[in-house]
DNA sequence: ATTTCAAATCGTAAAATTACGATTAGTATT
DNA sequence: AATACTAATCGTAATTTTACGATTTGAAAT
């Protein structure tokens, strides 16, 4: 079977492999946060696809929705945005740990 | 349509997404480069599927190979290499350009 | 000219992804 | 109670991914 780091990386990378998906993230790390329909009216996208990307986002781990219907407002889960980001520095060899670092 | 940068990114991220792919990198980045066979003994996995995983990675352009047959040499192809970590710096705004930095 | 060997490609099946329209859910308003 | 609104879910079709065994390729060795 495959080492633990090599699944969870995988299972992010696989939440990033849609170009819908990256912009998405985007919006929300600028925005902090916002609702489903704002993606909605941005993406020339229908809304049921909408939410299906953003339900990937949330199995992944990546994203959470604070629902008070009829809205759902959406935002970065930290945590494990923090993950993701170390599984890569860590796979690119990017350390972090030291005070400097370059390309 | 979705930016430029979405759409490698994502790309990237394709190639990222299978735990055997993130392995195969990383044998590559350890070995500096293989041969075909030597990650056949490494995964469970026939080895028509290596080649497709192989196959797909060098479509990314995260890897080449030069084969002179019977074998076939991969290693990274460090100039997209340096691309993916730079969109994935980028993404996850970790700032480069300065000399110090810190998740 | 055969045989051998590593690796790519082919053919194929099962499963997953992506997209859509239609429907449902759940609250707030009229 | 009926309407309106946002967003999730359902059902479905087309495409892509993943995996395998079988075959082919292409150079080297016999």
């Amino acid at each position: 079977m495959y080492k633990k780091k090599s699944k969870r990386l995988a299972r992010y990378a696989k939440a990033l492999s849609h170009p819908v998906r990256i912009e998405i993230l985007e919006l929300l790390e600028n925005e902090s946060c916002c609702f489903t329909g704002d993606m909605v009216n941005v993406f020339p996208l229908a809304q049921s696809t909408i939410s299906q990307h953003l339900k990937e986002l949330k199995n992944a781990g990546l994203i959470q929705g604070e629902l008070n219907p009829p809205k759902t407002k959406y935002c970065i889960n930290q945590e494990n945005w923090a993950e993701a980001k170390a599984l890569l520095c860590d796979f690119f060899d990017m350390d972090f740990s030291k005070s400097t670092c370059s390309i």
